[in-house]
DNA sequence: TTGATTGCAAAGCATTTGCATGCTA
DNA sequence: TAGCATGCAAATGCTTTGCAATCAA
């Protein structure tokens, strides 16, 4: 275990080499952005975490959160995930397996899982097809353990409001 | 084979069954929009379906067609996907068995796919997290085929826009 | 010094909403 | 006739861009 003062060493590298590698400055906004994001384990927008970040230096814009988060994603550090409330959501991606989601309609909970069998079958499929599958995005939608336990006693939706707001049915 | 007369009896008769259950009307722009939509077997957007729609009537507003997409989507004729451009497409429903689908970042090309053990593990997974699933997408990205075929030839693209415009790398 | 970075304000885009008018049932 | 539907314009919400000032290398 790291010490404190040693935190996130392994990911500040992996940033500070890529803006080397684009010929980009690293700024005490992109450092402050990234401990940020890594400090918590939560799926956040760009607006939470410019909330977060607001916290430690006010004169942070949004602007920049957003450029830095794409930055950190092209860095491989984050990694882009919708949930279908058409927001975009960011999550740790270096070190962190790939996997998927289930999204609580009720709760707005997000399960992470993975199947080894599904990506197999995934990439078999795709053979088929002669298509060289480069990402993909596996998500599914419905109630969650702890809601279904809900309704048993209330036909109404628990009182913590959903995280994550799913208007539409479909996949967005 | 239903002849010329009658085509789309068959949805449109879902269209005005829901229409009635809900207490909403029958309307010229309903019946129209419905119709061109169901005329081609393609995925598009409200503003695709805008501009067919106003070939026949230019005096039909764009959010006629918004709203109307919604509810054929209610209806369970129509569907919303998403291919990551940020836009929302509408495929037909009813009398199409569920699929997945396979976007290419090259060209745009759509494949639809289906796996019925893919489906299977799905539930298998959601099972073993107690998760009762009402829906699920799966997308995978990467290249087509044809364009495979291309970049033997050449290192640029194939002079076609692509149809889909994936921006990001995740899944929106 | 040079050019990337920042943060504000403004613009973009897809989508939604308010509202007066029009039209089904 | 009642009230749902329409279409325009305006608003919304998230995201991006223009630009002058600032700052890292």
């Amino acid at each position: 275990m790291a010490s404190r003062a040693e935190k996130f060493t392994e990911e500040k590298e992996i940033l500070v080499d890529h803006l080397q590698r684009a010929g980009l400055r690293r700024t005490a906004q992109r450092d402050l952005i990234l401990e940020t994001f890594l400090r918590t384990e939560d799926h956040l927008t760009s607006e939470d975490l410019y909330h977060l970040v607001k916290q430690k230096d006010p004169n942070v814009g949004h602007t920049t959160v957003y450029r830095t988060l794409k930055l950190l994603t092209e860095a491989g550090l984050a990694r882009e995930v919708r949930f279908g409330d058409n927001k975009t959501y960011y999550e740790h991606h270096f070190n962190h397996d790939h996997h998927d989601h289930m999204i609580c309609t009720n709760c707005g909970r997000v399960i992470e899982f993975y199947s080894a069998e599904i990506e197999s079958l995934q990439d078999q499929m795709a053979d088929n097809f002669g298509f060289q599958p480069t990402h993909h995005s596996l998500r599914m939608w419905g109630i969650c353990h702890e809601c279904q336990k809900e309704s048993i006693h209330s036909s109404t939706p628990p009182g913590a409001q959903p995280r994550v707001r799913v208007k539409g049915l479909a996949g967005n």
